[in-house]
DNA sequence: CCCGTGCCTGTTAGCGTTAACAAGAGTCCC
DNA sequence: GGGACTCTTGTTAACGCTAACAGGCACGGG
């Protein structure tokens, strides 16, 4: 006769192990001033329901949800998906949900929408993960009171970012292509609008200009393999000269080097390429790759480390600088003495 | 005086508006019966204070919150984030929010928790998007009244599945070695306990069997470059007069390409090689990889079809039989005729 | 002219939790 | 012995929304 059982809630157990609903809740809270007997009562009247507590009913009356929103553009992406799954793991190790947002198009209005349906969803905290210039305007109009941080963020005033150092990273990866005497070095940059690509190009030339090199014009890209090999088609067409290029990706880099190599270009031997980022397979490729290693999973972790300390604190914050994640040049095959 | 303006909810609007909350409720919800004079001024009303509904409010009192709970192993590989990805927008598309939890461990344990944190979100339903063994069990002790839907899963009763045809895909690539006349034909397997690899294994051996051809161990193989590596020098030590592999993903192949290449066999020239995946360079690869395309796209998508089909129907559901998303062979330069 | 039937709106009562307050019991100290 | 604590528990009122019910009004048919 009786229906199948509901879900039990905090009066039931309360009702079975004789007390008041707010001392389950208590329980449940780690309140102190809950008598050792009474815990262990609860306890065992939980375990007997199989209760679960109502996160929803939780956040309602807490005007609070622990969960944090995260907004990307594409996890599909290395860079985002690693950045995202240890993200969701150290979230989870500080009592945190995630929600993912994905935008399609990185238009502002996009992004817009993408915040709005966050902050209806009453989460405490948002990442940004889309590292893009359209972004960026949309931290500007963050509510004021949502922690949020940035992740490669550029400079939205009073929102805190966390950042590899891209600049540095393409420094050190031309400046290897210096050191090993290339004095004519190319670059294929990342899509137009992304921060990164920017940055990349900016540390590439800053790195030729200091050693009195010439700056060519970059070559188009926009992070896919097939546009790195097309890019690599054009340099052989344009620079026959060039025998160093220094590549805003790992995914172009490989493409790159099966445009020369089909053009009957030996890499490292005529010419040399450095990637970003030290994708997985980066050494299992024809040769190993040289390329700039981007440490992901620490940049999910610093994301959180910063986001739960804004959470934490209720007055208004300072800006306060960028964390800085350091990236690594990984020296293998595919880069080499320039021939003379 | 005033503090800063608190974020209106109904009452405020219903107040500017004129009218009680319950007809805001209404035109938030597309109500039949709402005057369009009246809707026109609580959307005004609306507009001007900025309202954003509570979706947590909306959640507890509807007992029921249009978010998708998805559990994931590892988002960082291929195939669930491309999966991950399309299932986020499909979910928008159809009304829902997703809420990604990922458990580092394929233990039961750990995929039992993370049901419970779900459960604990009152998610409408559930993706399972780990393609292990272990969460197989998982899927069985799920609430009966929790709709959900296995990605890849195996035959977990009451709970449907979408899939890529593994088996086939795997026919098509072996039979592929064997129509260019192959006839020593090895396989290196993917990671122990997925799903995955046994069916791709079940495949090749299918195929060979169907030729009458011999059926070797499979090399051992864990999906990553390096173990493809490992495979293809124990492949050379151990039967130098294979002239066909079959390896059960792209990452894999790569690595055993570079081995061979490294021991001076030529591919295809001496060995063929077909991967399992078709990521997005392995057409840039050297030699471009034939490989199995899977669309995870279309697998995300209809992912969300049956799930939302299933939070739809309120009696109890048939299973049904899997969905299955075709696997499609793509012929590129890894593979040649067998040499003689 | 009354009653039933669409349309439109308001009132009330939850949803399951936490917060705020109240209050009783025990302890300690002067 | 009384006041001021600390410890422990219970009662009540939100949190912001939807569902259920109860009207009021206009219209049409018997």
């Amino acid at each position: 006769m009786d229906e199948r059982p509901a879900r039990p809630v905090m009066a039931d157990v309360a009702q079975l192990a004789g007390v008041s609903h707010q001392t389950v809740s208590r329980v449940l809270n780690d309140h102190p001033y809950v008598k050792e007997e009474t815990r262990a009562k609860v306890l065992a009247a939980m375990a007997e329901l199989g209760y679960r507590r109502n996160l929803t009913a939780r956040a309602l009356a807490r005007r609070q949800s622990d969960t944090i929103g995260v907004i990307a553009f594409d996890t599909t992406l290395h860079g985002p998906a690693s950045t995202l799954f240890s993200l969701e793991q150290a979230a989870r190790a500080a009592g945190y949900e995630v929600q993912v947002v994905t935008v399609p198009d990185p238009h502002p209005q996009a992004f817009a929408d993408a915040v709005d349906r966050l902050v209806a969803q009453s989460v405490c905290g948002v990442v940004v993960l889309a590292p893009q210039r359209a972004a960026v305007q949309v931290m500007a109009g963050l509510p004021a009171d949502l922690p949020a941080v940035a992740v490669e963020g550029g400079a939205a005033p009073g929102v805190p970012s966390v950042v590899v150092d891209q600049v540095d990273g393409a420094l050190q990866a031309t400046r290897h292509l210096i050191e090993l005497g290339h004095t004519e070095i190319a670059h294929v940059r990342g899509r137009q609008d992304w921060l990164e690509a920017e940055a990349r190009l900016d540390g590439w030339q800053q790195a030729l200009t200091a050693a009195g090199l010439a700056v060519r014009d970059p070559l188009p890209g926009d992070w896919s393999a097939r546009s790195g090999y097309d890019a690599g088609l054009l340099l052989r067409d344009r620079w026959p000269e060039v025998t160093g290029v220094f590549v805003a990706n790992d995914h172009m880099a490989l493409g790159m080097i099966r445009a020369l190599a089909e053009a009957g270009v030996d890499v490292p031997g005529q010419v040399s390429v450095v990637g970003f980022d030290d994708i997985a397979e980066a050494g299992y490729l024809r040769p190993p790759l040289t390329t700039v290693h981007q440490d992901f999973a620490e940049v999910g972790r610093r994301c959180v480390d910063v986001l739960v300390e804004r959470i934490g604190a209720s007055e208004r914050w300072s800006t306060g600088c960028p964390v800085v994640v350091p990236g690594r040049l990984v020296v293998r095959a595919s880069t080499g003495p320039a021939p003379r």
